[in-house]
DNA sequence: AAGACATGCAACCGCATACGC
DNA sequence: AGCGTATGCGGTTGCATGTCT
């Protein structure tokens, strides 16, 4: 059953989810009650009363308001149907035969292409159907479009072009790879989508990790170079500041909202889709005196230690952009060569050294392990030239510790983001990733208050905002700013922040400001029954957000504004009457 | 030398849509 | 209109490979 959390301000409510266990008609009813629950939009209760629990609520009422539900449940039944029919034409189309999957062979490949020259790119649940293939349509299909198809660019890094125009279309489109890839010749959406992907990652890691040195040798290297005059022109001093929570990268989720913590920690005006970075002609303009003279990301680049990184992931893009350079001597850009200020970046393709490849070299070296090929090729490679060591960042300074503390109140005056939030698309899509990030976006906002465009569109386009005008000092910066008052506490608990503005929380005369947990969903048990549930105005996650949190939402359709006043009990969590059961 | 781990790509999966019967 | 089938799309996963320690 659904009841009220004691103690709760009578103008609040906040759900306790049961521990339902789902199956019976009565748990579609209780699924169905919920999901027309006064909750989702946190209502507010007729003065003098409360709402009464679910239990207690009339059946029709109930019934009526859960169509909602209903036609989540249809979805869910005709995806069953679904699927259940395409097993069965599995089945039929194999004769029974075990379906193949994983990597394609050549023998597989010439039948395809074969099918495909006689009959077109078309038929595909024929090719097993016929028993030419133990695949299914499917996968017939993918791998052609995907692998065979002519004119492919496979294995070919995309160019400089190539990254602009899906910086660009993706703008425009969203995550339309398809759409995006008809633009790219060569291209699928395949190549789009991981491109796009591998790229916020390796994004998201420069601008987030500070790159601790761990051996001795880089330490002494790192000293030395950070004694040196050209150590003043890194970008250390904003990298520095980047928020490192400790986590690796594995997670896309994970990486992206730390990207998005990164950006908005340091103020920062960062177009995530476009290629420029940075914007630092802003900070320019802004007269970010201390980031004289002012660097582009590649220049950055040439700074990193070519070893001793904590991680190898967060460090791999520079081990292997350095090898490159150092194997090949040409600008290679691994990331995308706009991203990191090569110019001449064209290149795609960089002579593979002896210690790649090591396990196809291995099957030509039938005493060998690919281990072995693999440790061979890394020595014969490191030993003559050397490891190349590149200039380390720099510690932050003890000045920049003194202009962060300096600016750490004006970051009171910052533009308020408020006003842009309810903007935002949070529709309860089924992506995790929006989930979290929206989640994520309430810490971000907090420390930093820079328009973010989740989307990653226009960075900066939201209506009634400001021009981004973000001095880059590294006083603005995550590590002195309000939200290094709470050091987060993973990997969930989402300390409160305070908001700097939500001006439409704010009732006539009440200046107090508004807290909210931003992490409290998390808290609660079933949610993997949000998807069915209306999804709140305002997208937020303010379910369950009492713990000494007052919330108002800014609208909020009232389900059960049209009852009598009958229906609602005149005291606060009344002991139900009835069970769902009894309904 | 070898284990641990990160990375990138190919393939898979579930869902939506179009289309024909 | 309802159903089955084919195809396309976006998100996710598994694995080969590379890198670090």
């Amino acid at each position: 059953m659904v009841g009220w959390t004691s103690g709760c301000p009578r103008e609040f409510v906040r759900p306790v989810l049961p521990n339902w266990p789902v199956g019976s008609p009565s748990d579609v009813l209780r699924l169905a009650t919920y999901a027309t629950h006064p909750l989702f939009g946190v209502h507010k209760k007729p003065e003098g009363s409360a709402f009464r629990t679910t239990a207690t609520l009339p059946r029709e009422i109930v019934a009526s308001r859960c169509a909602p539900l209903s036609e989540a449940m249809a979805r869910a039944s005709a995806a069953a149907r679904r699927r259940a029919a395409e097993r069965r034409r599995d089945a039929a189309a194999g004769g029974g035969a075990a379906v193949r999957k994983g990597p394609w062979d050549a023998e597989e490949d010439a039948v395809l292409r074969e099918h495909v020259r006689t009959h077109g790119p078309r038929d595909w649940s024929s090719i097993r159907s016929k028993g030419l293939l133990p695949r299914t349509g499917k996968s017939c299909r993918l791998r052609w479009v995907n692998k065979l198809r002519p004119n492919l660019k496979s294995g070919c890094k995309f160019s400089a072009e190539e990254e602009r125009i899906v910086l660009d279309l993706q703008k425009i489109f969203g995550n339309k790879w398809a759409r995006i890839a008809t633009y790219l010749q060569g291209r699928t959406d395949n190549d789009v989508k991981n491109f796009w992907s591998t790229r916020q990652k390796k994004m998201a890691r420069l601008l987030r990790s500070p790159l601790p040195v761990r051996s001795g040798r880089s330490r002494r290297a790192k000293a030395a170079v950070a004694s040196s005059p050209e150590s003043r022109f890194t970008l250390g001093p904003f990298l520095d500041q980047v928020p490192f929570e400790g986590s690796s990268s594995n997670g896309k989720c994970r990486a992206a909202t730390s990207f998005m913590d990164a950006q908005n920690a340091a103020l920062v005006p960062y177009d995530q889709t476009n290629s420029q970075l940075l914007g630092f002609q802003g900070a320019k303009a802004a007269g970010a005196s201390s980031l004289e003279p002012r660097l582009t990301l590649g220049s950055f680049l040439d700074q990193v230690p070519f070893e001793g990184s904590s991680s190898s992931g967060q460090c791999r893009a520079a081990t292997s952009f350095m090898d490159a350079k150092n194997t090949a001597l040409v600008p290679y850009d691994q990331t995308g060569s706009q991203l990191l200020g090569f110019e001449g970046a064209l290149l795609p393709a960089v002579p593979a050294t002896d210690s790649q490849a090591s396990s196809s070299n291995a099957r030509l070296l039938p005493e060998m392990t690919d281990n072995d090929v693999k440790n061979v090729g890394c020595t014969r490679q490191k030993r003559p030239a050397g490891r190349l060591l590149r200039p380390p960042l720099p510690v932050p300074s003890s000045r920049n510790r003194n202009v962060k503390t300096e600016a750490t109140s004006s970051l009171q005056s910052q533009p308020a983001v408020g006003p842009f939030l309810g903007l935002l698309p949070f529709d309860g899509s089924s992506s995790s990733h929006q989930d979290h990030a929206g989640t994520q976006f309430m810490d971000v906002q907090n420390s930093a208050p820079v328009p973010y465009d989740q989307a990653g569109s226009q960075l900066f386009g939201f209506p009634g905002t400001q021009p981004p005008v973000a001095p880059i000092t590294d006083s603005q910066a995550s590590s002195s700013s309000e939200a290094s008052l709470f050091p987060p506490q993973l990997p969930f608990y989402q300390p409160q922040y305070p908001l700097l503005d939500f001006p439409w929380m704010l009732g006539s005369g009440d200046t107090t400001p508004w807290f909210v947990n931003a992490g409290a969903m998390d808290d609660i048990a079933n949610q993997e029954l949000l998807p069915l549930l209306q999804p709140a105005p305002g997208m937020f996650p303010f379910f369950g957000m009492y713990d000494g949190v007052r919330i108002k939402p800014r609208s909020s359709p009232d389900h059960f504004s049209d009852l009598p006043s009958d229906f609602f009990d005149s005291d606060d969590q009344p002991s139900p009457s009835r069970t769902i059961s009894d309904l």
